[in-house]
DNA sequence: TAGTGGTCTAGACCACTCA
DNA sequence: GAGTGGTCTAGACCACTAT
């Protein structure tokens, strides 16, 4: 037959929904319609037209039919950067440097995070990630020993805890959190900035499964900036 | 037939990935041999394994196979938040309040990414959105009113600028960028916190086609976070 | 050149939800 | 109850690329 791409489709529906040709909140054809009017098979539209929902553009209802949305949610899609591709990106050089590295009894905030005992023990690390020597970022994190027990054993010299991590325990799911924060004395001394000075905080904690693996809290230096096209 | 379910297989194939069976950089059986395991059409089969790759997990060339990725490239994907309804989702009542409004030749880098001339004006505003009468966030905008000219006899009391613009100009494209910043002296007294303050800065410019609509900077209340679960 | 994923088709049945 | 989207199948051909 004719092969019309869903692509094409796509395409071209974005076009009649940009044009206005259905407003706002209207009811656009159904796939049988549109699969005539395009000469395809429906799968072929239903394909483009599941697209344009999982973007937020359109909604779709069973016997609801297929809707222009009123407000577009728009959707950003960053990409979680791992800190030494970000500093090798920009061509310096990479090192990090463990400060402190000890077992330690967690605060409750974090215990309740990595679901563990009050009484129970986690690594601690503060680390400084650096580019070209000078200093990039400043990572305090929590790794629950119980479920990641090999940790203890590893050289965090070479490999990043981070990496050290995505390594063993490659396929975790996790959450994500940005903030922007006043640097605390001790931040503002790890990464060489002054007191009070912005940061922006990445949060993020990772488990596998039901067993939560580590905690984190990156303060990257002022200017650093989060990007994405729509 | 059986009806074998697409989401079957992708959280099959999902263990089976968490679990190491296939290590990182491994190649993965084909579609052919998955969908007779699990007994299933090839399509089906093919719509699983393209979820995955969609999120990274792994990766697909013809004729090399399927393989797992070694760094799954993480991503977060974010909701653009609409601030009357971040307001009103907290169940407070959302008001703004105008605070500048007029024609004004805009400074380089605003011309620059609005791709007017230097000598060309462009609609300034400057908005304190509200909940429950206590300032939420502080909002700057340019407006390129060549290409929005209606925008110049809009009430914008009713509608903010942005909800405006979303109805008029639905489907734009744009990019978005997130960084921490101090609160300067204006910025400290629009949204009621001391000077210095880190502050969560949204930067947004959206576009039609080629013709820039408008770029916007709102600057969050401490505290304010943005999050995702991965 | 051969093997693998990418996609389209035509048809079918199911699931949800509006009237 | 009926209409719409959601999904599966079985088969086919195409496009890319590793060998």
């Amino acid at each position: 037959m004719n092969a019309v791409s869903h692509k094409t489709i796509r395409e071209a529906l974005l076009k009649r929904i940009q044009s206005g040709e259905w407003g706002l909140g209207d009811l656009m054809p159904g796939e049988v319609d549109l699969a005539e009017e395009y000469g395809c098979a429906r799968t072929t539209v239903n394909r483009a037209l599941r697209g344009l929902a999982e973007e937020g553009l359109i909604e779709r209802k069973r016997k609801g039919g297929t809707r222009v949305r009123h407000l577009p949610m728009r959707q950003a899609k960053f990409d979680i950067p791992i800190i030494r591709e970000q500093v090798e990106a920009t061509g310096s050089k990479y090192r990090h440097e463990i400060l402190v590295r000890e077992e330690r009894r967690p605060p409750a905030a974090i215990s309740t995070r990595l679901k563990i005992s009050p009484e129970d023990k986690a690594l601690y690390l503060e680390t400084v990630h650096m580019a070209d020597d000078r200093p990039f970022a400043f990572e305090v994190r929590w790794v629950n020993t119980r479920a990641v027990p090999q940790i203890q054993d590893a050289n965090l010299d070479i490999l990043s805890a981070n990496e050290w991590l995505v390594r063993t325990v490659p396929f975790s799911s996790g959450d994500v959190m940005f903030s922007a924060e006043s640097a605390t004395a001790s931040v503002a001394a790890a990464i060489g900035v002054t007191e009070g000075a912005a940061v922006f905080v990445t949060d993020r904690t990772t488990w596998l499964d039901d067993s939560f693996i580590t905690t984190t809290r990156v303060y990257n230096l002022p200017g650093y900036r989060l990007y994405s096209k729509l």
